[in-house]
DNA sequence: GAGTGGTCTAGACCACCTC
DNA sequence: AGGTGGTCTAGACCACTCA
């Protein structure tokens, strides 16, 4: 059987292979953004296999961001999206010691209710933390959730599942999502006790919401990071593998 | 016939259709991480469709990171990312005035070599410009390309390329990548000036290298934001649509 | 050995685009 | 009208997993 040989040749499905030759002419440059690529008929010739084949491999191309197709015309070399980053931010910070530092139901400040959509006088559930490298704290970290009255405040129960994921209580894990913004903030004379650091200092603050798919604010968490704790890292464009 | 009628009726293909129902049952927490879900025949019968129908269901399942498939166990629900983020950052900053600084070649000082992995005393393109916003300064940039010897620096086509996205010079737009880092700083005495803020206040500073496919070194760039230019955002998790 | 997903084929009809 | 991609079908053989 031919599809079965030419499997065995190289042990990669054919497919694959017609994706490896294709992306390698784009990163090449022999294939540039905008330009139309050989139909599907044509490549089926030229690599000697069936339609479905030969789709699956632009299909592949195309949830990479590398080929878009537009019917009745053909497909297309992409534009890399060199603006959009992407990086991770691990909220459990398993690099680090980190030490509890309070939990308790508080009457929330502006910024907290404005965040959680809270307009009467709830109360919400404050969990903060520092987070330590070899001794010193290099990261402080304030975490808001609604409280619903009548539900039981099972300490050892939030701090573990929060402390894992803020908001992972109680919601369905597809059902919500993060917003996260970054900015840079001088240290106060509270950030300054707290992280022993210059008043001053420069730190990087982070804002996130935790918002489910029905737009129900479901947490708030500020994070302030001190110049020790590094820097966030992040890649944008297309990376080979 | 039978998938006609059923396409006609909704006006959907029926693959999105499916897709769509086991979305749903993820995202109301009906089917969660790391249970398994119904077999490929299984979902034949259920949605009376072919077994390439419910696969490419499956697959846009499996690309958007909802689903995982086990060869010779079955498909499961995957755990969402909630510590993967992505956001946009513009760097032709579209949205603001931009003033152009300086534009010159330089003997790089050390931070710039070793990013752009010179060792010897070859010089660098140095492109340095001021962002503004209704009159004020909220950013500043300095960006460096290697000099090649030869080749001619023709400041316009630079200025043109390079502001629209560095290290567009040169390179097929698949064949780099860029890695960023994120931090904060309090500005100096030269950041003062340049930017008309406090000595001391609290910057946002973005690193940016410029990377080939091959791991060669095309482009560097630091950025330094003052709170008036705004947050950076970000988002992590399954959004729907 | 029975069931699972992974790959591949050879058809079919459709909507869209261009001449 | 003829070429393009989009959807769908009904087969086939394979490697893997688990009882």
């Amino acid at each position: 059987m031919k599809h079965t040989k030419k499997f065995m040749q190289s042990g990669e499905p054919v497919y694959i292979q017609i994706e490896a030759e294709l992306r390698s002419e784009i990163t090449r440059g022999e294939l540039n953004p905008g330009q139309l690529l050989p139909s599907e008929s044509a490549l089926m010739s030229r690599f000697d296999t069936s339609r479905e084949t030969v789709r699956r491999s632009l299909k592949e191309l195309e949830y990479k961001g590398i080929l878009y197709s537009r019917p009745g015309k053909g497909y297309f070399v992409a534009e890399p999206q060199h603006d959009l980053y992407s990086f991770y931010f691990d909220d459990s910070d398993k690099d680090f010691e980190s030490e509890f530092h309070s939990i308790n139901t508080v009457t929330p400040q502006e910024d907290v209710k404005a965040a959680l959509d809270i307009y009467d006088e709830k109360k919400v559930i404050k969990i903060s933390r520092i987070i330590m490298l070899r001794g010193d704290p290099v990261a402080y970290d304030e975490k808001y959730l609604p409280y619903d009255k009548g539900e039981p405040l099972v300490e050892a129960e939030i701090k573990y599942a929060v402390f894992q994921d803020l908001a992972t209580i109680k919601s369905p894990p597809f059902a919500f999502y993060t917003r996260m913004e970054i900015g840079s903030i001088n240290a106060d004379n509270e950030l300054k006790k707290i992280l022993k650091c210059e008043r001053g200092e420069s730190l990087l603050i982070i804002y996130r919401y935790i918002i489910g798919q029905d737009g129900k604010k479901l947490g708030y968490g500020k994070k302030f990071l001190t110049q020790k704790w590094g820097r966030l890292e992040a890649i944008s464009g297309y990376t080979e593998t």
